[in-house]
RNA sequence: UCCUCAGUAGCUCAGUUGGUUAGAGCACCUGACUGUUAAUCAGGGAGUCGUAGGUUCAAGUCCUACCUGAGGAGCCA
């Protein structure tokens, strides 16, 4: 008798109407009167609701009654077309089943929009709405995007650990993983904790980046990537840092620094057109979402482009490609430098502060910015030093209102080099061993990046919060759910 | 971690130089309406004013500390 279950996002589509259909969903509104009621019920499989219409004198009035927003549905009916405007096709109900009602008092949704803040502290519930359904479909359709880029580019799926006994990577603050009595460790005859009886025998922690990991892999199977969790300890408050975020970190062997710029440009780019192929329903909620956000504030904090606008945009150009040293200069010649409005001032061998990347990819080139050949002070150990003994083959893709979201190099693979540096870094030898080997057996020039998936996200998303573009956000003082 | 701002009904917010019984919109409930589209209209219930101290005849309002959130900075992806 019940049919199989069809997505509301195939029956949306379907030309086939007057046929028993069985839909099963959460309740999004319920209007009308006495006699009709329309119900607009989502399944997740796509941000538009199918409207269940119900001729009340047909139902038990118990029924009826516990059709509430967020209550959960089975329903039977006939896929007709619609009569009124606003949805082509509409279900007459013939049967209704209700697998839990949502007590209308208590449930925290409401039809009404609720603040990003709000639903932040409902997280177990935000998926239900229709921003956060768009985001997440996003962010599946991103996930699955990386895997088929590679794939189909002949890169392999290298699983990094999670846990690492090297804190070489010197990426920032690490998470301990540790099975040892908290309150009564055990310790050396110099007092120190004595980590040789730890589960793994030795100090350990949470991953804070695969790429050691990644480079080994690559000096045999050429191109490889990681996708995975990522942890930093850092005490990071901003809507642009995560303690646990998800990376992305390809690395090629043969590759020079040219080669690794034109991959992470194809890439972002391959990116934003599968999103813009594949989400649009969802982009065009979020575009209008942000137009409405954006209604009252001063035209000079509207956003220049709408969000559909400004991805196609990032398609149609190349990103302009500039070295640290004259990024400098431009900064220097700029207006905000001269009027003395940088709160840091620009001098080769800095740091870039956000402001200065702001101004070079926001003000005075108006497009994504990949800048290269850093001052090796201020850059890790593995980059390949060039020739001018002051710079490596860095590079950083800085995009509008994000800032860095690919942080890469071609690595150093001269083996008295490498080691050359990572004794004057002051970095533990004995822990990268099995690193510096690659450099001694059949090294070769590699490169590779690391994309962070929830910068992505804001970018694809126009959401201008990290917190709002992964499940289930972990950040200093927040790991509920 | 630093700087700034905020915390009042389920949600979003107003609340004057400190002064009667703390308000509005939405949501919710009840009623009306023969097809609604954030439905509409009428009525109703709803509050430990973030927490703890302090000043005062009197504190949502002033002071101190703490907690939580947001924005900016640093760290970075």
């Amino acid at each position: 008798m019940e049919k199989r279950r069809s997505f509301i996002k195939d029956l949306l589509q379907s030309t086939e109407v007057d046929r028993d259909v069985n839909v099963k969903g959460w309740v999004r509104t319920k209007r009308g009167n006495k006699q009709v009621a329309f119900v607009a019920v989502n399944d997740g499989s796509t941000i538009n609701n199918i409207q269940v219409v119900i001729d009340i004198a047909n139902f038990d009035e118990n029924i009826v009654k516990n059709i509430t927003t967020g209550a959960s549905v089975n329903v039977n009916g006939l896929l007709v077309k619609s009569v009124a405007q606003g949805q082509n096709v509409e279900i007459q109900a013939k049967e209704i089943e209700i697998y839990g009602t949502a007590d209308p008092e208590k449930y925290p949704l409401q039809k009404k929009r609720h603040s990003l803040e709000y639903l932040r502290e409902i997280a177990h519930l935000r998926f239900r709405t229709n921003t956060f359904g768009a985001v997440f479909r996003i962010r599946h359709a991103m996930a699955f995007a990386i895997h088929k880029y590679f794939n189909d580019k002949n890169f392999y799926y290298l699983h990094s650990p999670i846990i690492t006994g090297s804190d070489a990577e010197g990426a920032g603050e690490m998470f301990r993983v540790s099975t040892l009595d908290i309150e009564n460790p055990p310790k050396g005859e110099d007092g120190t904790i004595n980590f040789t009886e730890d589960f793994f025998g030795k100090e350990t922690n949470l991953t804070v980046s695969g790429q050691l990991e990644a480079e080994l892999g690559a000096t045999a199977l050429s191109n490889v990537y990681t996708f995975g969790p990522t942890f930093r300890a850092e005490n990071s408050n901003t809507p642009r840092h995560l303690a646990e975020f998800w990376m992305i970190e390809p690395e090629m062997a043969f590759y020079d620094i040219h080669d690794n710029m034109d991959l992470a440009e194809d890439m972002l780019k391959y990116l934003i057109k599968y999103a813009l192929d594949n989400c649009m329903d969802d982009l065009k909620f979020l575009e209008n979402r942000l137009l409405e956000e954006e209604k009252n504030k001063p035209q000079n904090e509207k956003s220049e482009m709408k969000l559909i606008e400004k991805l196609e945009f990032i398609l149609k150009g190349n990103f302009e490609r500039l070295t640290y040293t004259e990024a400098i200069k431009v900064l220097e010649n700029s207006k905000p430098a001269k009027k003395g409005k940088f709160q840091f001032p620009v001098e080769w061998g800095i740091d870039l502060q956000s402001e200065h990347e702001r101004y070079l990819v926001e003000k005075h080139y108006k497009k994504p910015v990949i800048l290269v050949d850093y001052p090796k002070n201020i850059k890790a150990f593995y980059m390949k030093q060039n020739d001018d003994g002051k710079t490596v083959r860095a590079m950083d893709i800085l995009f509008p209102g994000i800032g860095e979201i690919i942080g890469g190099s071609q690595r150093e693979e001269d083996y008295d080099k490498l080691s050359t540096r990572i004794k004057e870094m002051n970095i533990p030898e004995k822990d990268m061993w099995w690193y510096l080997e690659t450099r001694k057996f059949g090294t070769v020039p590699h490169s590779g990046y690391g994309l962070g998936f929830e910068r992505l996200m804001l970018f694809v998303t126009g959401m201008s919060n990290i917190r709002d573009v992964i499940p289930f956000p972990r950040t200093p003082k927040n790991a509920e759910f």
